[in-house]
RNA sequence: CGGGGCGUGGCGCAGUCCGGCUAGCGCGCUUGCAUGGGGUGCAAGAGGUCCCGGGUUCAAUUCCCGGCGCCCCGACCA
């Protein structure tokens, strides 16, 4: 429960992180290293971020299914790069019903492999594609070092796998989910990201092109918030997955997946929350408006709680994600802190004063104080909140947006660069070679993240080695 | 896997250096009374293998040895 106050954001980020997600109840840790137990309230927000992604997913003629959480080993290893790059965060049983399996299998960390497989049991002919699957499940990636949401030993996610006849339908697949991925974030979220490409050494291994939606924490530093891979052939030649074309000739298929995990909670609490606790954007808030009753004796509170319950039956009725706190054992201060912690995005109280002028005041997550509070009538209440929630969700875009632009840098030389990201983000132009980016990150920790999509045309000078450079690209220090 | 730190009621910690009596404190929890428009007050309670195993000792939460676990930094990493 709320007993004390949050460390404050801007004294140690991590650890304002860290106890709220336990304070507001998002999930807890396990007994198990690394792993977390998302709770109630945290798995209400993914249930609405689910429901907001299927949508679209829906939208763009995908349907859902579910494939098996054990792999057999040796599927990992049909591809040369795939089995490389996640080999040593793998599990692996090699033992079930008391007998040492003739094979080992591995607890998936991505199911490219055995649908795939599966793939190339369902796919003959032309007329079968394209295939567009998704499926919603958990996957494992025995990661060193963890830190709940951003990156667990088990975590939740989508993982799209979609198959087609050409290279540039599959591009296009790509990209279009990349766009479904950032339209989620920016306008269910309200959290502002770029669409870009993945440098070599950064992109999915297996994949031709990686493609990511890169948003900025609250401390600066960078996420991945989701990701779309153009995986060529790679995949339908390691597992034969091949249709006849029209002319009856045998071709292989051209091949993409995309995910998006439980790691986007972190990336709503880092960037929307500050010293009070959470501020979830109203479009995905489990609840949207908090009642709190306020009354000191049974005259009161009957008075009182007529209003209430008529309020809440008419908020309910628009359909908005409504919670009265009858709670009798603290008072309204408390009720107040508390459900600013869990990030309610709107509070509405009522008391005595308001029976008697037949207002109710509203406070706003977003805005701290007297600035966010005002007393309305309690005639049309439903469309007064409903306005606000949206006003507050518009704020939250806006205020993230231009947080993240003031810490984007536009360095003018190497020296600069590596100034620019002891706090923020560069945007500079890059030769393109891995040693140039093996240097950024040998000096400053900061990685590329990535090539965004739309940019200037022109060209410039490498900022690192000072060649001729025709694409620009943000370096920034990542979780 | 390298460096550092920590394991004591549910949570956060003190005590341990220099062994000894009933192991304390804050928060939370239970009950009662008062309170109630910004984290409410008072009172009475419940709750402990002091991480595990071994050794030294009349006596170990405390000293010694071994083990396990967790956290931070680094390396690694969609």
């Amino acid at each position: 429960m709320a007993d004390e106050k949050l460390t404050p954001r801007n004294v140690d980020f991590s650890e304002w992180y860290n106890q709220l997600v336990l304070k507001a109840e998002l999930a807890d840790y396990a007994p198990v290293r690394g792993c977390m137990v998302v709770r109630p309230y945290g798995w209400a927000l993914w249930e609405n971020i689910q429901a907001a992604l299927d949508r679209r997913f829906k939208d763009t003629g995908h349907v859902n299914a579910a494939f098996p959480l054990l792999i057999p080993k040796s599927f990992l290893e049909k591809e040369k790069e795939h089995v490389e790059g996640f080999s040593p965060e793998l599990a692996v049983v090699t033992i079930g019903g008391g007998e040492t399996l003739e094979e080992p299998l591995i607890v998936r960390p991505t199911s490219e492999t055995i649908i795939g497989y599966m793939y190339s049991k369902w796919i003959q002919s032309w007329r079968d594609l394209p295939v567009l699957i998704n499926q919603w499940g958990n996957v494992v990636r025995w990661e060193l070092r963890t830190k709940l949401f951003l990156r667990t030993l088990e975590f939740y996610w989508q993982e799209g796998h979609t198959a087609h006849a050409t290279e540039q339908e599959a591009r296009q697949e790509t990209l279009r989910m990349l766009d479904v991925y950032a339209d989620f974030a920016v306008n269910e979220a309200a959290v502002p990201v770029i669409k870009g490409i993945k440098s070599e050494t950064e992109k999915f291994a297996g994949a031709v092109m990686s493609t990511t939606i890169e948003a900025m924490m609250g401390d600066t530093r960078a996420l991945q918030s989701g990701t779309s891979h153009f995986l060529g052939q790679n995949f339908a030649k390691a597992f034969e997955i091949q249709y006849l074309d029209t002319s009856n000739t045998l071709q292989f298929c051209w091949t993409t997946s995309w995910g998006l995990s439980t790691r986007f909670i972190g990336a709503i609490i880092m960037i929307h929350g500050d010293d009070q606790g959470l501020i979830l954007p109203p479009r995905l808030a489990p609840i949207q408006a908090v009642i709190v009753p306020i009354y000191k004796n049974d005259a009161e509170k009957a008075a009182v709680m007529a209003v209430a319950n008529k309020s809440f039956a008419e908020l309910r009725a628009a359909g908005i994600r409504l919670k009265m706190d009858e709670r009798e054992e603290v008072t309204p201060g408390f009720k107040y802190n508390d459900w600013e912690m869990r990030g309610v995005p709107l509070r509405i109280e009522i008391g005595p004063k308001d029976v008697e002028k037949n207002s109710v005041a509203l406070a706003r997550r977003d805005k701290p104080g007297r600035e966010g509070k005002s007393f309305v009538p309690q005639a049309g209440l439903a469309g007064t909140v409903e306005r606000l929630l949206s006003e507050i969700q518009a704020a939250l875009l806006e205020k993230a947006t231009a947080f993240r632009d003031s810490n984007i840098h536009d360095p003018k030389d190497y020296a600069e660069l590596t100034q620019a990201l002891q706090n923020g983000w560069a945007y500079s132009w890059w030769c393109g070679s891995k040693e140039c980016e093996a240097k950024v990150k040998e000096d400053t920790k900061a990685s590329t993240r990535c090539i965004p999509i739309e940019q200037e045309e022109g060209r410039g000078n490498c900022i690192v080695c000072g060649k001729k450079a025709e694409k620009k690209v943000y370096f920034g220090r990542s979780y």
